[in-house]
DNA sequence: TATGAATGAGTTTTCATTCAT
DNA sequence: AATGAATGAAAACTCATTCAT
């Protein structure tokens, strides 16, 4: 009730935001834009974020950490090495099916704005590539994966082509159903782990 | 002589605004810092070019149209279909050790800026996702890649794992020293047709 | 009692306007900043005062109201014209010492800030100053003071005298001991009414 | 010609800004006032200032260090030190007459404004006080003055017993007409230096 | 060509004040 | 009385673009 109000607020704004940053790109929507889209005064979004740029950090902040978690958790499983990268491109992709907005805000604003946002959150995206490296690591010292590629080298082009097919499915250049969505996790580590080529 | 000067100072201008979108990003530069970079008056940009984003377009287009014709001449050698992809790679590499601060510039500001000139020039990145596409689909139909692996997807993986790997150089994320770009050309390939896994 | 609470709680707020107000100025100061140095919600010195600005009035005109007292008190004693003015003198210089802070308030932000709370009070400020040629003008019909100079003018040179003091004092430009305020009265006269030269 | 036309909108600029800082205040002047006072399209004001409040200083730091000048001229001037103090007082006052916006605009929003430009120039400030506490002191030390009165101290009173009476002109408090400003001069120095009282 | 002064629309942020509870 | 969320007007400043010379 009126003691849940506050937060339901700071929520709407939050989920405003990422609708018009999906829209629009962040830098082409003013803070009106998003207090429209709340429905909500101008100045309320002040009174919850000391920026726009903080209404986006927080968005990012929230989704990252969970992505983090995901990996530690696929890192930590007692699942095959090539079934943990698969479990990390399938968090990934199920993101995107859950929430395309949020995921297309964070890919395009953040995670690909090199010189703005994904500066300042550099660390943490860092972290994601390190995390996907140690599996790596872990599978070539196991023995699953093959030693003359670099363990960073493979996250890199692992992430990166994840990434990638996400844009492809935000901005429409290859077709994304559900069943797409559902292929492409096996796909990716197919590709990936066995490799284009014919055996 | 006199006739000659304008050209170069059109090219003076050009690379002037390379430096500058590399060190502080397209949004973060006035169209002052380009002027004072090119040593030139501030209203000689607007002789040459009709507007900042021009600037812009210029480098891309030039630029792209040259990997899209390096692109086609691979697809159209006599190579195996595993070294046509090798040779896409290793032009995009070489583009970047050729000249980092420019490919840094399209990366960062065009192809990854999907919400501003990522939707400009959408047609002409697409073309390249296209042509790669034709090379792993011919490798389908030639019995040198899997036909199990979408070859629109399979590009995508292929051009987002390159991308990925140039961010990561940008960005300082993994090391970029002249042997890095002689052995990336060739992990990459493996990467993507040979697949991580051990055999 | 609860009774009791309310003007507690008024005072509160002028107390802690008066803090605020001193430390930031009035400008800026923002009401928040009052309500938390009272240490009392937002919206309360709504509730007391109409509006930031009357809070200031308020103060302004309780001290100020005082000083007129003061002025019309020693007008009308029984002491010498000169030991009148010292009493003026002595009065100001106490408010100063028994409360820095809402002296420096009423002088920075009322007496002085004439594009602002000056105007709003002029009337209430030139009653002092009419007050103080009141003295002086008595003093020149009892043959204390010489007759050419202007009552009116001598008013505002002395109480320009002192407020510059005060500004002195509060801004740090000369020492403000408590024997330094002993002094001061004694001084201001003395310059005043005998003046610097030799005799 | 035209090559004099830039420092002639920067004058003009200064000008404007004078005129409205004078009626408004500075707090009630928009850059926009001053932009439409001086006939001059609003970012212009930008490109000769950085800021408002360099508008501001800039008239400040114009008009003090004349007055700085002034007085260091009468310090080191042949005249006797009570001469030396007509001659400060003189300037002070024709600064006022030949220019009373710009004085008034320096009083109201710097000297007197203790909490933001006062602060800023409080150096500048006080070395005025400190030039004309030093001709006090060589009038004691010349015999001239009685050594009785600390010189920092008088000339704090002299000096504020001046601007008391510029204030009382700018706010209509007292007469201002050119025969008081001629009278005004000699009236002051009569004050500080030989005092009200009858002899 | 070349210069740089001039223009003015656009947007973030602040914060006094109101109001529902 | 008391709370603090909600409102929205106001203004400084930026900077791409134009234009007179």
């Amino acid at each position: 009730m009126a003691r849940e109000a506050a937060p339901e607020r700071r929520r709407q704004i939050l989920d405003a935001a990422v609708k018009v940053f999906a829209r629009q790109g962040f830098h082409s929507t003013r803070v009106a834009d998003i207090a429209d889209e709340a429905d909500v005064a101008y100045g309320l979004v002040y009174h919850y974020f000391s920026s726009k740029e903080n209404v986006l950090n927080e968005l990012f902040i929230q989704r990252w950490s969970l992505l983090l978690e995901a990996i530690e958790e696929a890192d930590q499983s007692a699942l095959t090495h090539q079934d943990k990268l698969a479990a990390v491109a399938g968090f990934i992709i199920d993101s995107y099916r859950y929430d395309p907005d949020l995921m297309k805000v964070i890919i395009v604003e953040v995670t690909r704005a090199a010189n703005s946002f994904g500066q300042t959150h550099l660390e943490e995206i860092n972290r994601a590539y390190a995390l996907i490296a140690k599996i790596v690591a872990d599978g070539q010292k196991g023995g699953t994966f093959r030693e003359d590629i670099d363990s960073a080298f493979a996250a890199m082009a692992f992430y990166g082509a994840i990434e990638q097919l996400l844009s492809g499915w935000i901005f429409g250049v290859i077709p994304g159903s559900d069943r797409d969505f559902d292929e492409a996790r096996e796909l990716i580590v197919k590709t990936i782990c066995e490799g284009l080529a014919r055996r």
